[in-house]
DNA sequence: TGTTTACTACGAAACTTTTCGTTGACATTA
DNA sequence: TAATGTCAACGAAAAGTTTCGTAGTAAACA
């Protein structure tokens, strides 16, 4: 009578991925005062959190001096692309090009957004050139 | 000391949402038969979500039989489409090229995959040129 | 040395999600 | 009409998430 116990990072823990992400290996009081900007979260929440993002190993923690310092234990990048591996399943059946044009579409893409995408493709295909 | 309350399908509510759309308006029943393909579950459990998902709105029901007709509040289009954007936000930081990205490198887009999304940035293109 | 301060650990409360057992209503049929 | 089966409603159990209070410990400092 209980769900599987997923590794994916919940919402509170991805908002505290993305402040580690984002200001590199923190202590508990950095993690809370940035969180505390965006939303009002006491100190012992912050740290319960990170405690429990550590079991669960989606953080490493340095004990070395009195204010254990936290950094993700997979990159951003990796990170990222678990979620959007894990929501093209859940949610678009697999199909990447359903999901890109909901990415698009769901937001204006700027002009250099939309560069950037063509030179990906671009790259894409001289890939799978080479592969076959 | 609550969580807000997201209107946000959870992962069971978002498989119950996968069958209806796929299935079109369905029984509990009918429901329960898909999902239990997938993953065993119980008549009541489905009962129970569909409940839940009346409830917060997600569904709606057609009481004029006695086997209830659950159909999808929202459609498939439109609920992706929040979802994603959600995912943007929360994820990615706004960044939809970023999230493409993702997308595409997570699973290898096909070369018809690479045309269509081809298309759809040469007419996000020209309507933006029409925008301004 | 004694007090204050900052930190982690622990535990529990409030709430959500997921699951299922039980009940009562209604219909079909023997 | 009585038995059988299907259905929705209800309630509650079990696990997970999020929050915070309290306690203990070590460092800094008067």
């Amino acid at each position: 009578m209980s769900r599987p116990r997923s590794n994916k990072p919940t919402d509170a823990e991805l908002s505290i991925l993305k402040v580690l992400w984002e200001k590199g290996p923190s202590t508990v009081r950095d993690v809370q005062e940035a969180l505390n900007v965006t939303r009002k979260t006491g100190y012992t929440t912050a740290l319960k959190l990170l405690q429990i993002m550590a079991d669960k190993g989606l953080v490493d923690r340095d004990e070395t001096s009195r204010a254990h310092v936290y950094r993700p234990s997979s990159s951003e990048t990796e990170t990222q692309q678990q979620i959007v591996g894990d929501l093209l399943d859940r949610v678009f059946g697999g199909s990447a090009a359903k999901l890109v044009l909901h990415s698009l579409s769901s937001q204006q893409a700027t002009p250099e957004d939309i560069q950037q995408i063509r030179e990906m493709l671009a790259k894409m295909e001289q890939e799978q050139a080479g592969n076959v």
